[in-house]
DNA sequence: CCATGCCTATCGCTTGCTAA
DNA sequence: TTAGCAAGCGATAGGCATGG
């Protein structure tokens, strides 16, 4: 239709995973019920606790959670002032190997001692049970790509290896996560994990950490990106595969997504379906965000760092000599990560029966897989929508639909509680008040307040106000705005005295 | 001493989301 | 479908400096 234009992708993007829903089968139905038991169990590792945790430095220089900081009054002690020392004693000792992460927390330590010499001792046994964020974390070994002729060479090897399955990721600059991927964000790297037995060249099982804002680079692998018969498999295919799109890359030979497999796996998960969370879960492998590795305080006004934690632009995260090698293992941490889980999630799928004979990794191979692929094509593609003439008659009617339910709730709920009339719909703390005020919650003692106290705009008041009469027939036209006028009145007079008291 | 202005932190409520 | 969570936002409290 000619008069129609490309709208609401990210309508598409959002309604992958109810289609997955959509596809349970009713095995999976069963086994989703059977879950909801777990919901007792608790919801937050001791691990994902201690990762969240910030850290400070003590006067004596040794590392401390942030909360046995404040007991100590230590926390004036900022943070990132050694932060930034670190950084700079690592920007002296020329970060040139690959061997980032441990360099950077070498400097960390060169910091602390030159804070103190009693740091000597305690940096051997830190306190609490763990060392700061980050560097708990396995070393993952890379092997970096970071020219044209350097990628022509690997991807041709990566060409010869179609036997393997390959994690793939990408970080992403320059995106509004609120937005859907396509037609924006630029892929700053494609990390790539194998398994232990690929070598490029520097030795048996690394990581491919491919640098594709390099000239040539991102070119140099589309050819093995575009290959059908190297399967690739990621944690949420469609986002990646979108990104690279943008670059005119157009990734197909899905091997699989872990995001898809795990929901299969178990589709009423409270932890969510995030990398982060499953590979914790499944693999026992704990990850560390980037907001805590990368995140600096927010510096007020007057020079002392705040307590908002803020994210540098990504690219610069990748291109800063002070920051790359934490970069790189970041992000080849991810990748090595997606391999890992897929692992499990394929021995845990097939060890789940299905049509007896079979299990639920065939399943998943014969028809969520194809079935992933085909969605990101479909969000690919859009959703045409007549914008010129059908939406905005669409939309009125929407809205007239909507403004006719509410009133039968307004009329509904006054005659339980007059106020009921003049409440915000969309509120849920309000529509928890008028339904369960009174009543004690199922996993504790606490009893839901029986009468609350809400705002109300003067301008939304008299609306409501004005729509009641004309719904209780006591009034129409003039007289009902006189009316609401007087009310109002009379409520900020109400309000005023009990503001005095 | 008080008023004022500027700033940050925090609180309560709404809203959107369940990935990245 | 649902509960729970967190981001975002406006309102507000409180710290601090300045100025009369």
């Amino acid at each position: 239709p000619e008069n129609a234009i490309m709208a609401s992708r990210g309508l598409v993007l959002r309604a992958t995973s109810l289609l997955l829903c959509l596809l349970m089968t009713p095995g999976l139905a069963w086994r989703g019920l059977a879950l909801v038991g777990r919901a007792a169990r608790p919801r937050t590792s001791r691990l994902a606790a201690s990762a969240r945790r910030t850290w400070a430095i003590a006067e004596d220089g040794r590392w401390v959670s942030s909360a046995a900081a404040t007991a100590r009054g230590a926390n004036d002690v900022g943070w990132s002032g050694l932060s930034r020392e670190a950084r700079a004693s690592s920007d002296a000792s020329s970060v040139t190997d690959g061997d980032g992460a441990r360099l950077a927390a070498a400097a960390r330590e060169t910091a602390a001692a030159a804070a103190s010499p009693a740091a000597e001792a305690a940096r051997a046994r830190p306190v609490g049970d763990f060392t700061p964020g980050f560097h708990d974390q396995e070393e993952v070994g890379v092997h970096e790509v970071s020219d044209a002729a350097e990628a022509r060479r690997v991807a041709a090897l990566l060409c010869a290896r179609d036997e393997l399955i390959h994690a793939c990721d990408t970080e992403v600059a320059d995106l509004d996560l609120g937005r859907s991927p396509l037609g924006q964000g630029r892929v700053l790297c494609i990390t790539v994990y194998s398994g232990p037995d690929l070598d490029v060249g520097s030795g048996p099982g690394k990581a491919l950490f491919v640098d594709t804002t390099e000239p040539g680079v991102l070119e140099a692998f589309k050819p093995w990106l575009e290959r059908e018969s190297a399967l690739k498999v990621w944690h949420n295919y469609g986002f990646d595969r979108h990104v690279l799109y943008n670059h005119g890359v157009d990734v197909v030979g899905f091997g699989g997504d872990t995001m898809h497999m795990a929901r299969l796996w178990d589709a009423s998960r409270l932890a969510g379906y995030s990398l982060a969370a499953l590979t914790e879960e499944l693999v026992g492998r704990a990850k560390v965000s980037m907001k805590e590795i990368f995140g600096e305080p927010k510096l007020r006004k007057d020079g002392t760092p705040g307590k908002i934690i803020e994210l540098p632009p990504l690219d610069s995260l990748q291109a800063s000599p002070l920051t790359r090698p934490d970069w790189v293992q970041y992000a080849v941490y991810d990748a090595k990560g997606t391999w890992l889980l897929y692992r499990e999630l394929e021995a845990r799928l097939s060890r789940m029966e299905w049509l007896r004979t079979r299990s639920l990794f065939d399943f998943y191979t014969e028809y969520w897989r194809p079935f992933g692929e085909l969605l990101t094509d479909m969000e690919r593609a859009g959703v045409m929508v007549d914008v010129r003439s059908k939406l905005p008659l669409a939309q009125t009617r929407a809205q007239a639909d909507r403004d006719a339910a509410e009133l039968t709730f307004r009329k509904w709920a006054a005659r339980y509680t007059e106020a009921a009339w003049y409440m915000n719909v969309g509120s849920g703390t309000q529509v928890q008040t008028l339904l369960f005020g009174g009543a004690t919650r199922r996993n504790s003692a606490e009893v839901l307040p029986l009468r609350r106290t809400f705002k109300l705009e003067r301008a939304a008041f008299e609306e409501l106000h004005v729509a009641r009469l004309r719904a209780t027939g006591h009034a129409h036209g003039a007289e009902a705005g006189a009316a609401a006028r007087e009310a109002a009145a009379r409520a900020a007079a109400a309000t005023a005295a009990a503001a005095k008291m």
